[in-house]
DNA sequence: CCAAACCGTTACACGGCTGTTACCCGATGG
DNA sequence: CCATCGGGTAACAGCCGTGTAACGGTTTGG
């Protein structure tokens, strides 16, 4: 299936590619298959494109006059860690493939290449599957550890307390989807496995509560410090503050 | 980080999969991010490889000529119940994801994917997977030392008792997954060799109890000082304390 | 052959986990 | 300003997971 999903939106992709004739073959293959393209033939200009403009994905040759793929990886990655890069890389050139993957590429396309694998791979890194919750381990907040594969909550110098399976559960979820506020229903459904109509029940209150108290800790603890782990938001639900670390 | 980890020994993948160029493209990316890599195009020779090399996690597609993922995977899981195993299903054949995980499978991937994500699964699924036992020599916690070679227990100035072998055995086990929390299923299938469905005995419990018995050794010993060798997870487990130290 | 060690099972008591209810408070909005 | 609503949490009761004593069967070693 190459044709993009209808709900998925119209993304925007930048091609950095030196040589005419393949940037031209880059922007007429994804420009049919519906993306909206902007492409450049320097490293330099493609930063400031990707940085200036709205980019969903970089495809990124490795050869490039002024600055060279990986440096423009870097740059990127250093301002925005988050946006999908696509490697190009000549066949043969082996060490350019792992380099790039270590950079932090999210994935490489090997010339030549056909129009069907690319826009394989394009569609691939943009279908951004969400974290596996089974995935998390450690969330750190401050100098908080929670530490959800040992099922404790510690800091230093204090002696730490052990989690619920329920409580590790609910972590990992708001982990998983972090950035997004959670409803109860919602926390009901994939932690609890149930299918509930309406909220009657303040079950997911008392968790929320068990687990701050847990957080919180020691008594010195300002109560509003709490907040910086979970944070409420009205009529919606709970989410993780975005100053979570979550390390897998 | 794709890297693998420095500690980490470096693995053996086997990447089952007749479509040529992906099949390519898999080699390419385990290769290029450290690991050993054999390659099959169907299912029974993936059998034999399987069963006859060191592999330490299959990659394995689910439409194969001669003999399909699934298969595979039965006969796999019987021959090596623990050997680490990724489904490759296609998008949208969500019936064969769940039938994957319920036959054994430990986690999956959805083509197409990015060889980043693919990379990230394997790591998680090897992190979690069991290490092997065998190098475990000497475990300490506090004055205690526990020699699993000459099968003791023992603390200065008190006459060091006895381990069974099965009490070795678990300590073993627990030591190489120390961490994390195992469940009694998992420890029946590691220690006793049982493939139990749901657990109905407190086979697990009593020998725990009487490991602990040992390690209590003296009166003098607090109770909730136990825990500090073999912790408790309620709802899950058990797991080694972190206060303990694991020589070879 | 006997005794001791080892092992798995059963039974029971205790305590931790959990969902519910009730009540309070602050936020919201008229 | 008051009325209403949403959220925090104290208190409680039921349930179920866990610890372990006791017992009987099996194996091991003398």
């Amino acid at each position: 299936m190459i044709v993009t999903a209808k709900s998925m939106k119209r993304c925007t992709v930048l091609v950095v590619e030196d040589d005419t004739a393949i940037r031209r073959g880059l922007v007429d293959a994804l420009t049919y298959a519906g993306y909206g393209v902007l492409d450049c033939d320097n490293g330099r200009t493609a930063l400031e494109v990707a940085l200036e403009s709205s980019i969903d994905l970089v495809l990124l040759d490795v050869m490039l006059p002024r600055l060279d793929g990986f440096g423009v990886l870097q740059e990127l990655r250093r301002a925005r860690p988050t946006l999908p890069i696509i490697m190009v890389t000549a066949r043969g050139a082996e060490e350019d493939r792992l380099r790039g993957l270590g950079d932090g590429a999210d994935d490489y396309v090997i010339k030549p290449f056909s129009a069907k694998e690319l826009l394989a791979r394009v569609e691939a890194v943009l279908r951004r599957s969400p974290q596996r919750a089974s995935d998390v381990r450690v969330l750190r907040a401050g100098d908080r550890t929670m530490d959800l594969q040992r099922r404790e909550v510690s800091r230093p110098g204090v002696e730490s307390r052990q989690l619920t399976e329920r409580e590790v559960e609910i972590l990992r979820y708001l982990a998983a989807n972090r950035g997004r506020a959670i409803d109860r229903s919602e926390l009901l459904r994939h932690v609890w496995g149930l299918n509930p109509r309406g909220i009657q029940t303040r079950t997911v209150d008392m968790h929320i509560a068990r687990l701050r108290d847990k957080l919180r800790d020691t008594v010195d603890d300002r109560v509003d410090q709490v907040d910086h782990v979970i944070r409420t938001v009205r009529g919606k639900g709970y989410m993780l503050a975005e100053t979570v670390e979550v390390d897998p």
